[in-house]
DNA sequence: CTGAAAGCGCTTACAG
DNA sequence: CTGAAAGCGCTTACAG
């Protein structure tokens, strides 16, 4: 607190002169100040290594290893000594080494197609919980939604030899992966499945949630029903073709846009949508897109539910306090994501070799963006 | 799709039987069906190092070493030849010794103390674009705000020896990041201060946040204005302070309440504030808390901003779909990723060890949820 | 239970 | 420009 009353003095002059994005601008906006370094220097270099601890405990280096990995017993007289000289040489064991020595990590890597999106997050989330419980480290990728970065952190993933991957694959998925499973590293794909048939996968049943989607709009009385998707994302597109589905069976044409899985593609895709026919409906396939959904209807002054009803596929933790309440179809996010992980396990510590495929139900909450269309 | 078509074939038995976690359940709703595994091993093992490639090139591992990481020029009958041994035996080098031999990774490590609070993934975001661009890779991890899943973390990067460390940090901050610097990584801190003199810190200006927030309302008529915060958060703590300055300036008496920067918190907090007086407007400390005081708002009819106005402090992507669109104190969240990437990536390159502390100012977006106050 | 020694798979001065 | 050799800092059979 102390740094922050001084750093507040002068503060905040917006004055309405602020642009977004100006960089020039921010030279203006910051003040930037060199704090005090207290005279310790950064001390690299002397690194302390495990010899040094050994001689300084009068053992040998294979003893400091013993007692720092707890791989055999060491006696009382050497082991204090040991605790003692790492102590006072502030000594940490160079993992690099330890890593090199034992030929793996002890990390999993984690990639997810976008990690603004809170289906991700909230997936990434609980992974992270359950493998720092279980003493394995995460090493979050965060591919973008794009095949190169995709292909560049799988590679690295790869050579720093990890213990087992959990990806969201980026379209196209599959290729890029052989390269790991080939290493013999377990690959669990999640929320997206994955080509390589080595692979476990732990998917919602989509295209029954586009259709269940559907199908409750339908039974509403509501007939022209838009459907906002993306054709290059494999949840997405399944989506789609549940939707179709019923609309099918209920003998009414399907008509859907791109929203490219984004916020701004969502609205683009909502105006497309509104721009080409009279709808009282729509199913939305994702959350981000139905953000944008929802910010031109506003836009347009056109009321949901009474104008145009709403149902998302995906049930982020914003969905309550939009106006009105989302009605979606929700993932067992949490419990995917445990399944996800258990997956892994069961690969690394029973070296099970035969792939799975779990598919989870998703789940209708009903709220309040949906009525009965008004005939 | 194929596999999809499939999955969907006795999708969705759902009945209204499922409840939300309970594990079970699982077994039911879910089908598991082994895959084919394709012939193909996972083999393990045979794992083909620099000397196989050698010996097939007919050249020393120095050479192959020299044509994978452009150290140093190769002829081109060499080139050639190790370029499609490295090809035919499908050879990726094994960072692990690579990283050993360099005594380094090519990380940064992003320590970040809440990753599903849009407000750091945001952050998270940026910070990962501008480092991949630059060629680094992103090893993020989640502390959960909490002091031992950041020790852990920060123990584990200091022994993985990566280049630099990005944090946000949880509290109470400091101590355990001495290790790191000890090591001669550089840190940055961002969203809040880190006590060691030898990190970097890029933070907003959050006491003048809380101050116009207040003021802003205050401006509107308001009188009984309260504060939801979190005192565990520095953040927060300098917001409060703002609110604090502004109140006591304008001769009105503050009243906070611990939403301890959660849904669940900020719903706690509200409720606490509204059995507690009148009040007629809220500014809240950060975007999750907000959520939880909207929903109780929304339950005991509470409109906004009629009955009660709120300002909140971030901007977060779902504030305007919220209704109404919320009037907020934005951070400029990009431009500050980018000036924490630009700081650690100064001090790589040019070996900068004086520290930086830059201070970004706030911008009132007003909205909606903001109406002056009937006498 | 402890120590001496080999080795994990690379990279990089050092010669040539 | 290329190769032989040393070495990064650990861990782990192998003796004792």
């Amino acid at each position: 607190m102390v740094t922050y009353a001084g750093a507040a003095v002068n503060g905040g002059r917006l004055d309405g002169c602020l642009e977004e994005g100006t960089v020039v601008a921010m030279q203006d906006e910051t003040r930037e100040t060199a704090a005090p370094t207290d005279g310790r220097r950064p001390d690299t270099g002397a690194t302390v290594r495990i010899g040094d601890v050994a001689q300084r405990a009068h053992v040998s280096p294979a003893t400091v290893s013993r007692v720092l990995t707890g791989s055999a017993p060491v006696k009382e007289p050497y082991r204090e000594r040991v605790l003692r000289a790492i102590d006072e040489l502030d000594y940490r064991p160079n993992l690099l080494a330890r890593n090199l020595r034992r030929q793996k990590v002890g990390m999993i890597g984690v990639l997810v197609s976008d990690i603004e999106n809170p289906h991700f997050t909230a997936m990434v989330r609980a992974v992270e919980d359950a493998a720092y419980r279980l003493d394995y480290r995460v090493l979050l990728c965060n591919t973008d939604e794009t095949a190169e970065k995709q292909r560049a952190y799988l590679e690295m993933l790869a050579a720093e030899r990890v213990l087992g991957v959990i990806i969201s694959p980026s379209n196209p998925a599959g290729k890029e992966i052989e390269g790991v499973l080939n290493l013999g590293i377990p690959v669990v794909a999640f929320d997206r499945p994955v080509d390589d048939p080595r692979a476990d996968v732990v998917v919602a049943d989509n295209v029954d949630a586009g259709r269940r989607a559907t199908e409750y709009l339908i039974a509403a009385a509501h007939e022209r029903i838009g459907f906002i998707g993306d054709p290059g994302v494999e949840t997405c597109v399944a989506r789609l073709a549940g939707y179709e589905e019923a609309m099918s069976a209920a003998v009414l044409s399907p008509r859907s846009s791109d929203g490219r899985s984004r916020i701004g593609g969502g609205a683009e895709a909502a105006e497309a949508l509104l721009r080409d026919g009279d709808l009282t409906a729509l199913v939305v396939a994702n959350n981000l897109m139905t953000i944008g959904a929802l910010e031109v209807l506003r836009a347009r002054g056109l009321r949901v539910p009474e104008r145009v009803s709403v149902v998302a596929i995906d049930d982020p933790f914003w969905a309550q306090i939009v106006e009105p309440p989302l009605t979606v179809l929700a993932q067992p996010v949490r419990r995917m994501a445990e399944r996800v992980v258990a997956l892994l396990l069961e690969r690394l510590e029973t070296g099970r070799t035969d792939a799975r495929r779990v598919v989870f139900p998703c789940e209708l909450i009903e709220r309040a963006s949906v009525c009965r269309r008004v005939v």
